[in-house]
DNA sequence: GACACGTGGTC
DNA sequence: TGACCAAGTGT
């Protein structure tokens, strides 16, 4: 047996019932699920996938409504900017594809928000092709099983994809079937900070164990910190926004953070991102009717 | 390749 | 309790 087979065979035992792997499930709700789970846990991720497919259960039901229906949908998955693409997506795919997800990578690859991964993981799991899936899971399961070593380095695409692509089955439904369960294992087995070995349908394989699994060598990734950063501010702006039922004055978002350069800062920023649009003294989610009585310029 | 980019849970 | 972690993307 391959490495692919028992991650296979164990995934067909042990798979969790998440809703986006139902059979049925559309491209777009794929689509829409890969992005929510951008460096965002599955349990958070559930209840936002079932709220945004009910509003929004095609392209073109999205690209109906503004962006800031999306941003406030989004609500608090994180990294909002995410939002706005998958608005933009819809659009996209409405303009260019006649409504439909694009069926193939390259397609795939031009829609905004969607990268190496997300591309692979909807032309994958949504319409059942060959291709290496890449993402932190699948890295550190390699990364062990294979290379032997206790955690994935730096993300090198190419070559990360190279050598996800040597286990994969020949067969298409196989090899999209051993990428989910490579993706699954990562996910509750081969944990970054405890993994369960004793339940690892790898173990016996396993790199890193025969080699009596040894501690992380080089030096660890740095955590990226929080408080107190932009990041923190632009949450702070766009919470008040998202809740807002008319255009904000300065001042209101002014409470929110005392230093006022960094605030400017941010808010500055989520304009440049677009999530954001000033007018005059006051602000709205982009999208959003402007202040009464103001001209608006086509 | 390094950074910016949200949010909340865990150990 | 603060560091670490969670199905990445764009610049």
């Amino acid at each position: 047996m391959t490495l692919a087979d028992k991650a296979i065979a164990w995934y067909d035992d042990n798979a969790r019932d998440l809703p986006w792997r139902e059979p049925g499930t559309s491209a777009w709700a794929v689509l829409v699920s890969e992005v929510m789970l951008q460096q965002t846990p599955v349990v958070r991720v559930e209840p936002a996938w079932r709220g945004w497919l009910t509003r929004w259960p095609t392209p073109a039901a999205l690209a109906q409504d503004p962006p800031s229906e999306a941003i406030r949908m989004w609500g608090r998955l994180g990294y909002p900017r995410r939002a706005l693409r998958l608005h933009a997506c819809a659009t996209t795919i409405v303009e260019r594809h006649g409504g439909a997800v694009p069926d193939d990578l390259d397609r795939l690859l031009a829609l905004p928000g969607i990268g190496t991964y997300t591309a692979r993981a909807v032309a994958t799991f949504a319409f059942g092709q060959r291709h290496p899936v890449v993402d932190t899971n699948v890295r550190r399961v390699v990364s062990r099983a294979v290379q032997g070593l206790a955690d994935a380095g730096a993300a090198t695409t190419a070559a990360d994809l190279a050598a996800m692509a040597d286990l994969l089955p020949v067969e298409e439904a196989r090899a999209a079937r051993a990428s989910i369960a490579f993706m699954e294992i990562g996910a509750v087995v081969c944990t970054a900070r405890s993994p369960k070995c004793a339940v690892c349908p790898l173990a016996t394989d396993c790199a890193w164990r025969l080699s009596g699994a040894p501690a992380p060598s080089g030096p660890t990734r740095k955590v990226q910190r929080y408080a107190g950063t932009d990041r923190q501010v632009r949450g702070l702006l766009l919470e008040v926004l998202r809740h807002a039922t008319g255009p904000v004055p300065r001042q209101r978002l002014d409470m929110v953070w005392t230093d006022e350069v960094q605030r400017a800062r941010a808010l500055a920023g989520l304009v440049d991102d677009g999530l954001v649009e000033p007018h005059g003294d006051q602000f709205v989610l982009a999208g959003d009717a402007p202040p009464a009585g103001e001209v608006q310029s086509l």
